[in-house]
DNA sequence: CTAAATTTCAGACACTCGTTTGAAATGAGC
DNA sequence: GCTCATTTCAAACGAGTGTCTGAAATTTAG
């Protein structure tokens, strides 16, 4: 026998980077050991060394497969909208739908278990920054500015500072959101449903448009707690 | 000589606990190696297990002695606004003023640079969600009702669910804000000062309030894309 | 001062990690 | 069939980890 039950020639790569995903997502990058990769994907340990060169190289491989699709997929559909819109800007919700549905979707390649690359994605961005900030500059660092620019045409009014304080909160909510499911699911004594993926994305987009529709930010009265003493007994 | 810029008997547990909140914020639980703490601590390395036990119940112990006075002062400040409001039900930005606002207060014991033990948590709590889940449930679902309670009085129409959704979106954005300062930051091209910490709360707050804000959430038509297919292209 | 308790210290222990090696197995081209 | 490149494999390497040990140093008590 030739093939009895275990790889093909090519899917080892496959196999690898599939099972790599779901564990960082699971335990995080440093957590997740190339023993356990390598045991749960069936394959020789030797074999990302072989395959990927290093450790490092197989995450950044698994990043960049997955976000140039996303990508893709957030420009055809803000594309998408704007066809529709007759010209007239886009509100904000349809700007956020198409920033934030394409992460929730599964696509190839390997067809993730829901989405688990965005989950692998709030893990490693806190955990290996410096190997991440590469990444972000290349790959989201682009994207971002197309949504600013249609966010602009929007809120032509809206001071950059506030645009793009904003846009971070929307950013950093959207990727803490899923990465920390779990916490949200326990802290609500299971009324939230962190698995309804398409209510949560619902409530998500909400909660972020209603923080742009605020007036802009006014500095006003700071509470007095905060702006002397910065010690409280 | 018997004490030539060395320890005093009992700072060695101190410095310990100092240097490892710094570093735990800084680069990560499993990555800051005990090693590196006690040589930055000027201590010896067996000097931890000797006070604590273990790395984990240094971690614990950490958390603890921040979190139990951080709760008093939220406690504290809720009360002080409630004696000013003359019976009326708080403000929205009240209530997220005393939720956030002395997570952003340096505090003793071993006033901390800036809020490092905030950074800290962000870090921790996605890198070691089973050690912490004990802690969260001790410590930070208690206070979570308290202040549930007193959003609950300011907003009695909101459905239950849209209420927990809303607050876990607060809590969520509260703690990844601060443990990513440095990714805003990148991104923003250094329009958005992170490290201007009273006027990212402020605008944490007003984000926050506005989503509150908002009528009710209402599961109205999703897009299409998101419904069918859950893949593209 | 002396004796007991506390704290510090250098060193070792067992373990896991990512990576490398060199030989075996498997593939494709002729 | 044979040949040569590709891929797999078991085993080991060196470095790093948290933890433990037993003796030295220091502090505290009597």
């Amino acid at each position: 026998m030739k093939n009895s039950g275990s790889s093909e020639p090519r899917d080892t790569r496959e196999r690898i980077m599939a099972t790599a995903e779901r564990l960082f997502a699971a335990d995080g990058f440093d957590a997740s050991s190339l023993r356990r990769i390598t045991l749960d994907a069936g394959v020789n340990l030797a074999a990302v060394n072989y395959h990927f060169g290093s450790k490092d190289e197989l995450l950044r491989e698994i990043l960049e497969r997955r976000i140039v699709p996303l990508n893709e997929r957030r420009i055809a559909m803000l594309q998408d909208f704007r066809e529709k819109s007759a010209g007239l800007p886009l509100t904000i919700e349809k700007i956020f739908e198409a920033f934030l549905i394409p992460l929730f979707q599964k696509a190839p390649p390997a067809f993730g278990t829901d989405p688990v690359f965005i989950k692998m994605l709030g893990r490693v961005i806190s955990e290996r920054s410096e190997l991440f900030r590469k990444e972000v500059r290349e790959h989201f660092h682009p994207i971002q500015k197309v949504f600013l620019q249609v966010l602009r045409e929007t809120l032509p009014e809206m001071p950059e500072k506030d645009l793009l304080w904003r846009f971070q909160f929307a950013v950093t909510l959207m990727i803490a959101s899923v990465s920390q499911r779990d916490r949200i699911m326990s802290a609500s004594d299971g009324i939230c449903d962190p698995d309804d993926t398409e209510d949560m994305v619902s409530r998500l987009i909400q909660f972020i448009c209603a923080g742009f529709h605020e007036p802009n930010f006014m500095p006003d009265e700071m509470p007095a707690e905060m702006v002397k003493g910065n010690v409280v007994l």
